[in-house]
DNA sequence: GAGTGGTCTAGACCACTGA
DNA sequence: CAGTGGTCTAGACCACTCG
């Protein structure tokens, strides 16, 4: 759809900084994000066909094709030939939870046991409402959990969530709940994480991190940092994570 | 160029396995990566443009761009709109070496300065051999270097490399050499890195680690396992990094 | 202005899925 | 079989770079 009038007058160039120029596909692409947003096409389900939305926006096929091109390579939808194009959920990822890089040195990764310590309304702290751009003592939501492989503790997380999105999370729903905790979010707050940025350090285990992962205070541990964006880049989650390397690692591929 | 016949005929069911259907623009992606594994097309030069390639080929110009979308998304290729199309390298990345995701906790990053600890040509450990597919005690070249930031010591890097792809690397030719390693490899040796995989951990400091970083022994450090490839996953660099996390962290980024 | 990559279209046909 | 995404083409035009 020539959302204002035709391609080259859409965006007319700008005094200042700023991209002088937006493609027609990418207008379509920002609509589809608000479809997105706006929950009208939810996590799980198939979005309209590529030969309806052209007709919707009043646009050639091969125009819609290259806005779900960009919104796949970001794992937005995922493709499945003849059967349609859904939106990505992290519901039913059986495998191994989408955003956990961390792998047993051998054997198959996934199989991962959870045990959650608590889930507590708190006020924010400094750095975590920095984090999730909250005002200082703003409620937020933490859980605290273990995570086991065959029966070794070795990942223990602090997590928070902004009260205001998760109203009613408790520890009995995290406990009821099969499947990953992303899912959770998904169907019950409507929160869906499409992007995090993890930062990775070393650090030694204080008496807590020792006790929960079965470890020596002292030893090395891994500790990760992740914030997790919403649509918008909305940070919507902050995790501190220690994992016991001793037989896993975080894997990272670079291009 | 229909290589061997119209596409629906291209590449024959197979019995067994396998994908049984390769459309057109990824068989031109193959020649592609043929020309730039065999060097017709070198590190920073630009290849043929889009109307030149689908003459050669004998293929629409929509066909030649979705296989050189592929490769740019790769990062083998770069495009630049107005100039043309340029194979991809690590040459002139002045910022920041492109595979090392090591980021100051505040501030810019860049600014690493080297110092190069030695060079030495030894047989390759098992596990070394192992790595890069080679025979055991198969002769490598290992660099061991420090990188530091403000003339604090942050990276200590044990870096294999096949000898016989290296011949002629010294520890003279290292330290001569302005700008990234790998462009060196490049330039000097045909050797151009495409991919690598990493594995990391946290550790406590050994006495040399310590030495080197000017650290207490027993500091946890994250230990970085890379292994980079060239053209056809070719494994060519074994390198194992200790990463001082005090103002540092590794960065990455999920989706 | 010539040459490059980038966008958009319209239409034909192919591969895959499921009823 | 109809409906989906996937491929391929040919042509027109736009945005960007550089001489």
């Amino acid at each position: 759809m020539p959302v204002t009038a035709p391609p080259s007058t859409v965006t007319p160039p700008e005094a200042g900084a700023g991209p002088t120029f937006s493609p027609l596909y990418r207008q379509i692409k920002v609509l589809m994000l608000r479809s997105l947003q706006q929950t009208e096409w939810r996590p799980g389900e198939s979005i309209p066909s590529e030969v309806e939305l052209a007709a919707r926006f009043k646009v050639s096929q091969g125009t819609v094709r290259k806005a779900i091109d960009e919104l796949a390579a970001e794992n937005l939808l995922v493709r499945r030939q003849g059967k349609g194009t859904f939106v990505a959920t992290h519901a039913q990822e059986h495998v191994q939870f989408r955003f956990l890089r961390l792998m047993p040195d051998s054997g198959e990764p996934g199989g991962m046991a959870r045990r959650l310590i608590d889930c507590k309304r708190q006020r924010a702290p400094a750095d975590v409402a920095r984090a999730l751009n909250l005002a200082p003592n703003d409620p937020v939501i933490r859980v605290r959990r273990v995570l086991s492989f065959r029966a070794s503790p070795v990942v223990f997380d602090d997590i928070w969530l902004p009260a205001a999105l998760f109203k009613g999370l408790t520890a009995q729903r995290l406990a009821e709940h099969r499947g990953p905790m992303y899912g959770l979010f998904e169907s019950e707050f409507g929160v869906h994480m499409i992007r995090a940025e993890e930062k990775i350090r070393a650090v030694a285990a204080d008496a807590a991190g020792a006790r929960l992962l079965a470890l020596a205070p002292g030893t090395p541990l891994l500790s990760v940092e992740r914030r997790s964006m919403t649509y918008g880049d909305v940070p919507v989650e902050l995790r501190r994570g220690l994992y016991n390397t001793a037989s896993h690692h975080y894997r990272n591929d670079l291009s």
